[in-house]
RNA sequence: CGGGGUGUGGCGAAGUUUGGUAUCGCGCUUGGUUCGGGACCAAGAGGCCUCGGGUUCGAAUCCCGACACUCCGACCA
């Protein structure tokens, strides 16, 4: 379909206000709902089924790479978030504190945890004691809390879900290793299951994570030229096991100490999936983590014989595929209009015209294109379409990203492209934190990462001209 | 933390300037007709107008205060 109508008309468009725009998917997609409790969202069944995907598709990833799951506790003691200088510095501002249990005051006050290194470390710290004990690679699944100030549903709340990974390794090598492979596993789940084009990159001295050596991240753009950041993964060296004093008996009979990493991905990545496919009828699924990969419409479904194929074709499909069959009695355009706010990446028609030429209709969500297909490859076809929407996906997100990411070579170009063309900027760094700092403050940009894959843009340092290797991106964040 | 906005049946709003019977649309229930792009008719149910004070014969409306949510910036996944 050349252009795309706006079929729905209880989704803002994107082009008059895209705020409004990624609310009203939210709410109308029933991902979430706001609650009762500032900065807190209710996880809808839809949301929640989407992040359940995710979470399946990523545990198989860590598993295969031999890690393990754990759950640790939600609270953490004053004086264990003590142990980490920088990282105490840096969660300090934003943790919620519990002083009361009932009526009774604690003698050493809990915060919830905004993160978990130190429960994890003060953990190791009991159970690593030989280098037959490395590597430890354990996961949990949780939530954590951070106060704060503005808030909205995934992209930003004071509660949010996600997974974060802390390992142990016997060597420096292996932990870096282990820190490029969860990225890249990152990077690999967003780009084939996700469909979101990602950088991927190491982060500056200025934006990385509080107690890490080096952050790594991946980036991605979304629709209104703003980046953010998806997954990262951190490289600890041994700072945090020499505060928390884990130590084990090497190879050669000496005390040393572990080095660590830890990596996360949140239920942000819901925000980016809405925001990188999402269009001006409600949002796009990619098939991989959808909750409904198909979902199945009997047209005029009172005529005899059609609900009863339709039924037929839901078991057929259930075998293979996550479907779902309305058989409710709102009208056929009410549906067709809830799976596009819903983002279901197929539709399957079926009607008594369909019946009588043993066919149905298959509708790609991603491009509204239709297909009759002949009831006796349907699986296959089924198949097929699944691969084409995640491909369709993701080829029109990276084409995006490409029109919207620019070069500068010096401080009036970059700010130019930051004040009217929303996107990357690829320009040089001299490495200086200053220029960083005046590159934020002149034109509103952060650096968003060191790619792994560098370009030679120019020789000098896009802001105080002075020679330059690296090349950074810059731009707008969430 | 600064600046705005909004609180009225389940949802979205009008009514507030100028005090006087609680309104509209959607949704919901029941019955009927429909059914290939958000169908139609009929009948019904549903409100401490965010909360607390005040002014008044009378307050959704005016005054004082509180709370909540939300958007835009600065800070952060």
């Amino acid at each position: 379909m050349a252009q795309q109508e706006k079929l729905v008309k209880e989704i803002t468009s994107m082009k008059e206000d895209f705020a409004k725009w990624y609310t009203d998917v939210v709410k109308k997609a029933e991902l979430a709902s706001y609650s009762g409790v500032r900065g807190c969202m209710v996880v809808r069944p839809y949301g929640t089924a989407l992040w359940e995907n995710i979470r399946n598709e990523l545990n198989a990833r860590f598993k295969a790479t031999g890690h393990e799951n754990v759950m640790m506790p939600l609270f953490i003691p004053e004086s264990l978030l003590q142990k980490e200088k920088d990282h105490v510095e840096g969660f300090a501002p934003e943790v919620a504190w519990v002083t009361h249990g009932g009526d009774e005051k604690l003698q050493e006050r809990l915060c919830v945890r905004p993160t978990s290194e130190t429960l994890f470390c003060d953990h190791y710290s009991e159970i690593i004691h030989s280098y037959r004990d490395l590597p430890k690679l354990y996961n949990q699944w949780c939530s954590v809390v951070r106060w704060e100030k503005t808030t909205r549903p995934f992209l930003r709340t004071m509660e949010f879900f996600w997974q974060e990974g802390h390992t142990m390794h016997e060597t420096a090598k292996d932990a870096i290793e282990e820190t490029e492979r969860m990225l890249n596993i990152y990077a690999d789940f967003a780009e084939q299951c996700l469909a979101i084009p990602v950088v991927k990159g190491k982060k500056t001295e200025k934006e990385k994570f509080a107690g890490a050596i080096s952050t790594y991240t991946i980036e991605a753009l979304m629709h209104d030229g703003k980046a953010l950041q998806s997954a990262t993964s951190h490289y600890f060296g041994d700072g945090f096991s020499k505060a928390f004093n884990i130590q084990f008996t090497g190879r050669d009979n000496t005390l040393q100490y572990p080095h660590q990493t830890s990596w996360g991905l949140s239920s942000r990545i819901i925000g980016a999936i809405i925001m990188t496919h999402g269009d001006d009828n409600g949002l796009v699924l990619p098939p991989a983590v959808a909750p409904i990969e198909v979902v199945i419409l009997p047209i005029a479904m009172h005529k005899e014989g059609v609900l009863d194929k339709a039924r037929q074709l839901k078991q057929r499909l259930a075998a293979g595929f996550r479907v779902k069959l309305d058989d409710s009695d709102n009208s056929a355009g009410w549906k067709f209009s809830e799976y596009e706010m819903k983002g279901v990446p197929l539709r399957l028609e079926i009607g008594p015209r369909d019946i009588v030429n043993n066919q149905c209709v298959l509708v790609r969500r991603d491009n509204m294109e239709k297909t009759v297909v002949s009831l006796d490859e349907l699986e296959a076809k089924v198949t097929e379409l699944l691969k084409a929407v995640r491909d369709g996906l993701f080829e029109k997100a990276l084409r995006r990203r490409e029109e919207m990411t620019y070069s500068a070579t010096n401080l009036e170009e970059l700010k130019d492209i930051a004040d009217n063309r929303p996107g990357f900027i690829k320009a040089m760094w001299c490495g200086e934190q200053e220029c960083e700092e005046k590159l934020k403050d002149i034109a509103g940009v952060s650096s968003r990462c060191i790619p792994f894959e560098q370009e030679q843009i120019s020789d000098e340092c896009v802001c105080c001209g002075k020679s330059a290797k690296l090349m950074l991106y810059w731009g707008k964040a969430y």
